[in-house]
RNA sequence: GGCCCCAUCGUCUAAUGGUUAGGACAUCGGCCUCUCACGCCGGUAAUAGGGGUUCAAAUCCCCUUGGGGUCACCA
């Protein structure tokens, strides 16, 4: 294993969305890519927004993407445990360190006497930009035991930077820097502390977040000078947007992970995708799993935040579709059918054989349940869509059909070349156009105008259920007056 | 408002001083054809604006404009 040890370092306040994905997704591949760690920490320190069930959602969405972990929440590891509300202990010494060493602070301000200052600054100034100096700063005659919070007596001159995997040389003016609390009145560590403290004691070489914490990394780097510790690489991801351009919400549709997996995606797919975005590798678009981890790399990760395009995104996701097999397919359909009331096995031989045409047609996991539909639906049940029923399930094409049924229970042997053969006979001697055949047949055999070939379609429906859909529909488009 | 970041087809992006500015999705034609797809062929389409530097600028510098992030005892 090499020295490479990178982590995604969630809070669980919702679900896993598609920014968090790429950001884990690349850390992911940078450790694989180089046989190192991957570290899944959960940063639970905001008991308010908080809740167990995001943690379970992560957790679920990081197994269901493949994301796997070498060290996190039940794995554990040498530098367990991996939820920062565990780590209390932890933070409270290195606090006491950064105390000692005279580079942090008790400070016994309240909330309300900063806000009023805060309030009163911006009242003034009709802005915002407030910095709290604290009285507290340079004093020592505080009674450790009474209500405080720890402050970093941050510089107040220079400047503080690095050079990001992704920005570059990237510096701020420390004079930007407030004596920002490091722990809580209630003893819970603020972000930029638990952040350094537990990628410091992990021994983190690469951290990898959204760019909305490069204002975070300053202080960050601050906290390791102080502490006398070399500051790891830092990689910031540019933004993930909606296809509007605004920040991606539920507005834009399917959020987290597992709304992606509920409509059928597979994970190789939006994987795929979300690489491509933020990231190429000259003219590749589509990628397996282990090209991606051969292909990452940090000098190809671009600087401009993206818009998400569902349109492209159902393109990778149909091809990673189609790259698996039948029968890997007909075990992850299953689910799909049955919740469009279909129940069959996944060794069913009918399902086996209709995936093949059927997934040329279909981008997700749920539009190939809607194609496999009519294949195991009984006759009565069948959905039948209205438009084609009116165009083509009509008295002018009646006779088309009764002749189709006749040809299905002539055909010996009951195979596709049998069928096409008779059908072209049929209308080319009787000047028929295939269309007004094959359409009226389609609307009878599966209720739409959309489906694989008619000869494929009968054959795989079989003999004796095919000729009770043909018959049926001749009776219907005979009743149907009209049109 | 301060600080920081960003800017190539509609969208994702390639081109790290010299290309007819390339690819993908979308779109528009065409092929295939019993529908819809898949696939294949072809078209339309971009360097935000203005100044520099240079023999040469999408590329380096400055300004403008536009977008974004952030200014907490959230992360």
């Amino acid at each position: 294993m090499s020295d490479v040890r990178v982590r995604f370092a969630p809070s669980p306040t919702g679900s896993l969305h598609i920014g968090g994905v790429r950001t884990a997704m690349y850390a992911w591949l940078w450790a694989k890519k180089h046989g190192g760690t991957f570290i899944l920490r959960i940063e639970d320190t905001d008991a308010e927004r908080n809740t167990e069930e995001s943690v379970q959602v992560v957790l679920e969405s990081m197994k269901w993407l493949g994301l796997d972990w070498d060290e996190g929440p039940g794995v554990e590891g040498p530098h367990a445990p991996y939820f920062q509300s565990k780590r209390i202990e932890t933070y409270r010494t290195w606090a006491n360190t950064l105390i000692e060493s005279g580079h942090a602070y008790r400070c016994y301000a309240t909330r309300e006497e900063i806000g009023a200052a805060r309030a009163a600054y911006e009242e003034a100034k009709g802005k915002k930009g407030f910095r709290f100096q604290s009285p507290w700063r340079d004093r020592t005659d505080g009674d450790p035991d009474a209500s405080h919070v720890v402050r970093f007596k941050a510089p107040r001159d220079g400047k503080t930077g690095w050079t990001d995997l992704v920005y570059g040389d990237v510096a701020y003016p420390n004079r930007e820097q407030q004596d920002f609390v490091l722990i809580r009145e209630n003893g819970l560590p603020l972000y930029n502390f638990g952040c350094f403290v537990d990628d410091l004691t992990m021994k983190v070489t690469l951290v990898t977040r959204g760019d909305d914490h490069l204002v975070n990394t300053p202080q960050q780097i601050l906290l390791y000078r102080a502490a006398g510790q070399e500051p790891p690489q830092f990689a910031h991801l540019p933004m993930v947007l909606g296809p509007d351009g605004k920040k991606y919400s539920k507005r834009h549709g399917a959020v987290g992970v597992m709304d992606f997996a509920d409509e059928g995606y597979v994970p190789d797919g939006l994987l795929n995708y979300l690489a491509r975005v933020g990231w190429s590798h000259g003219d590749q678009e589509l990628f397996t799993r282990d090209e991606l981890i051969a292909a990452f790399d940090w000098a190809h990760v671009g600087k401009t935040s993206a818009r998400v395009d569902f349109k492209k995104m159902a393109h990778v996701q149909g091809h990673h579709l189609r790259l698996k097999s039948d029968a890997e397919l007909a075990e992850l359909v299953v689910p799909f059918l049955k919740k469009r009331g279909v129940e069959v096995a996944a060794d069913d031989a009918l399902l086996r054989s209709a995936i093949a045409p059927v997934k040329l047609r279909a981008a997700t996991l749920a539009e190939l349940a809607e194609g496999l539909d009519y294949f195991f639906r009984a006759d009565a049940d069948l959905e039948i869509e209205e438009k084609g029923a009116k165009k083509f399930l009509t008295p002018e094409f009646a006779p088309n059909l009764t002749k189709l049924a006749d040809i299905v229970e002539a055909a010996d042997p009951f195979d596709e070349a049998t069928l096409e053969a008779a059908v072209v006979a049929w209308t080319e001697a009787a000047e028929l156009k295939m269309k007004n055949v094959a359409q009226p047949a389609r609307m009878a055999l599966t209720g739409r105008t959309r489906s694989p070939g008619l000869y494929e379609t009968i054959v795989l429906l079989g003999q004796a259920r095919s000729l009770r859909r043909l018959r049926a529909g001749a009776e219907t488009a005979a009743a149907n007056a009209g049109s």
